[in-house]
DNA sequence: ACAAAAGTGTTCACACTACACCCATGG
DNA sequence: CCATGGGTGTAGTGTGAACACTTTTGT
């Protein structure tokens, strides 16, 4: 711990709010809860914490991600810090938001109970607490520009998945439709994912071959001077 | 100023750190300057101050950027948090780190001297304390997405500008040449510029026109479901 | 045999790229 | 009159958008 150089006294509470995003039901969905504490008790919230004194803005992050989710290895990054003074009416907070990609399949549904949390359809957001739909919607933002310059619309799979749920997800990350022909063209151009013999049949009688994302592939794509786009 | 409600008891300094890009003699620079207090006095760092109780983020941001340039209503804009526990060997500090777009034409040389800073180009920029090499890489990765899609190049002028110059601004931005018909077609396509009767002749004998930004009719052009492009 | 979803190619329009010459003026 | 930077148009190419039918298989 670094030692106390700077006369200032002015010192804040540090939290971390996360912007959980899965797809179920093709749809995309964030993870609430209602909010445990005064002020606002009950209210839905984003799932949040306080950063301690021993552990950086990312580790408090993963701490809040690991809490809520018992995943590791989740995909995460920072949207940005909210510092308004009169956010959060119990006390003087700076926030800082992150958005997270799960795998849903693997998601541990009595957890949710526990911690009295439900996965929410963004079109269906209800209000939420001081300016955590801000956040969500800056979230959605970034997390928009990012799935389209970078391979990371995998991270909401278990390794594999069908090209029609792909294009699902796409649809519903930008809620815009898709001409499928045009979307697997472009995934195939890539030459980045592996198609397994095996198909998914439970959405159709013919069944849909499982592909999965080949990081291999991706980086000697890239390495040859190659963007990858979505 | 909010109750206290939550018995936390981890709180943070909370710093305010901005990259001042500025357009000079053909390069793009940012404002440095000498680090006055220990620890690391003396070595290059980026403009910041502390947040008081009574600001939010970007107040503390804005009060940072009239002190060091004088200038009201500058454009300015978040990068994100910086959260490392030993980033700053002084204390424990959080730093959000903002960009913001001065026009150096009005800009007061004898500030530099007084606050020992100095306008530096951005291909030569020294060893920065702390992070702040990095706020700087992760400032101009953001000023390069949000010229490409908002009209913000204009802010680096006061007013007026020359064609031949915005362009110098550009290809300083991205560090990449660009050909003249192209650039020129691609903004008179948009039709959001005014040409002046004037011109600018301290670079040539012929002169060049000066060109103001119109507002309002960028607005028309985004309200007809155009986007903004350079 | 039929319903329901998976899979597959071609054409067209537009946007981006490359490229070279004349113009205006001060010295 | 010439050196210097300002200003202009066109053709070609590649990328993104539109579009319809066949295949598979469980019921």
């Amino acid at each position: 711990m670094p030692a106390g150089f700077y006369p200032h006294d002015a010192k804040f509470l540090v939290a971390v709010d996360c912007i959980i995003f899965g797809f179920k039901n093709q749809e995309l969905s964030i993870l609430l809860t209602r909010r445990p504490v005064e002020p606002n008790k009950g209210e839905w919230s984003l799932m949040g914490g306080f950063m301690d004194e021993n552990e950086s803005l990312d580790k408090a992050a993963e701490k809040v991600l690991f809490r809520y989710t018992r995943q590791k290895g989740i995909y995460m990054e920072q949207v940005g810090a909210y510092g308004e003074v009169e956010r959060d009416p119990g006390d003087r907070v700076v926030s800082v938001a992150y958005y997270a990609l799960v795998r849903l399949e693997e998601f541990d549904t009595t957890l949710a109970s526990a911690f009295d949390a439900k996965w929410v359809n963004i079109h269906q957001l209800p209000r939420l607490v001081f300016d955590h739909n801000r956040m969500v919607d800056d979230a959605l933002q970034l997390l928009r520009f990012k799935v389209s310059l970078q391979p990371i619309i995998f991270e909401f799979f278990e390794g594999k998945f069908t090209l029609p749920s792909l294009q699902d997800l796409w649809e519903a990350i930008y809620q815009m439709p898709v001409d499928k022909r045009n979307f697997r063209k472009k995934i195939a151009a890539m030459g980045i994912l592996d198609r397994l013999e095996i198909k998914d049949k439970s959405s159709s009688k013919r069944g849909a071959f499982y592909y999965t994302f080949n990081r291999q592939k991706y980086d000697e794509f890239i390495a040859s001077g190659n963007r990858f786009s979505l």
